[in-house]
DNA sequence: CGGGACGCCTGTGAGC
DNA sequence: TGCTCACAGGCGTCCC
């Protein structure tokens, strides 16, 4: 039983939006202008790679770069010339998938969850994935499917200053589905996961039921903000889990996120005292207070 | 066409 | 103490 009045560290397993900047981060600049040198397939993941593995043999990587969850590692084709091509993996970790960038050297065999490796001149990428809802997956161009294809349901980044208040207002205005669900979805705005949306709508003080096109033009300015630090604060902490873990100290480079809401039904809200309660939307679980959160 | 249900997969932990 | 089994979740896909 968590103290009365302590927020519950969580264990965010499942890669976030922050998570996933935070991984890229750590390997992009690393690995770019690295030569392929090969690929090692574990068991399969979500889809098949989409193309065979020696195609990516001699390739040299580009910057990686994210969408939503997804990351983009471009696999630029030199040679022989006349036959230039950008192409690249598109990678998803899923729920449960973490990525590892590991110098020429100094890496472990592959265990039973290593799913993917790509093997350059400066070392390994590598894919962990215990449930396999990750994937990787070759695409000749991230304008072209399936890359563009996978990408092209995905809602504006938070953190992108073209998504104005009065624009996501306005993206709400034509939903009816429930505001929570519509986070969720990441159709309008993406990087919100179960966890965070629920975090975010209790900082704004909104009822997770409340129909999107209910909600007020002040109301949609405070969701949006709300979203915006819940995920700007999950990247901070994100940041400093991974120099945890650099310094050896976590095993698994899971970081804690205090969660006000998330998995604490029944437990008092920290900000009126009223019991949290815990329903289902959309076959997902939802947190939030029913005294502070209004429709 | 919006919106909700389904299923993939396996580690975890509650309950017996 | 050991086993079973529901549950967790991102998101593409299917169906109403």
């Amino acid at each position: 039983m968590p103290a009365f009045n302590a927020r519950s560290p969580i264990i965010v397993a499942m890669p976030e939006l922050p998570e996933v900047e935070v991984t890229r981060r750590s390997f992009a600049e690393r690995i770019a202008g690295a030569q392929v040198l090969g690929v090692r397939l574990g068991a399969p993941l979500r889809w098949p790679l989409g193309c065979r593995p020696a195609a990516l043999v001699g390739r040299r990587v580009g910057l990686a770069t994210r969408r939503g969850k997804y990351l983009w590692l471009p696999l630029v084709r030199a040679e022989p010339p006349g036959t230039e091509g950008v192409g690249g993996l598109l990678m998803h970790l899923g729920m449960s998938g973490s990525l590892a960038f590991t110098e020429t050297g100094a890496l472990a065999p592959p265990a039973k969850h290593d799913h993917f490796d790509l093997v350059t001149t400066r070392g390994v990428l590598r894919l962990t994935d215990p449930r396999r809802f990750g994937a990787v997956v070759w695409s000749p161009a991230l304008d072209a499917p399936p890359a563009a294809t996978l990408l092209s349901r995905l809602g504006a980044e938070p953190f992108d200053e073209a998504l104005t208040p009065a624009r996501f207002h306005a993206a709400l205005q034509l939903r009816r589905t429930a505001v929570k669900t519509a986070l969720l979805a990441g159709d309008i705005v993406v990087g919100a996961g179960n966890i965070y949306a629920c975090e975010a709508l209790f900082a704004a003080g909104i009822d997770p039921r409340t129909r999107c096109h209910k909600l007020s033009r002040p109301r949609a300015e405070r969701l949006l903000a709300c979203v915006r630090a819940t995920l700007a604060r999950a990247l901070e902490l994100g940041g400093s889990s991974l120099r945890d873990f650099r310094d050896a100290h976590g095993s698994d480079g899971a970081y804690q996120l205090e969660a006000r809401v998330y998995g604490r039904a029944g437990l008092p809200c920290e900000r009126c005292g009223t019991a949290l309660r815990r329903i289902v939307q959309a076959q997902r679980s939802t947190f939030f207070c029913p005294a502070c959160q209004k429709r």
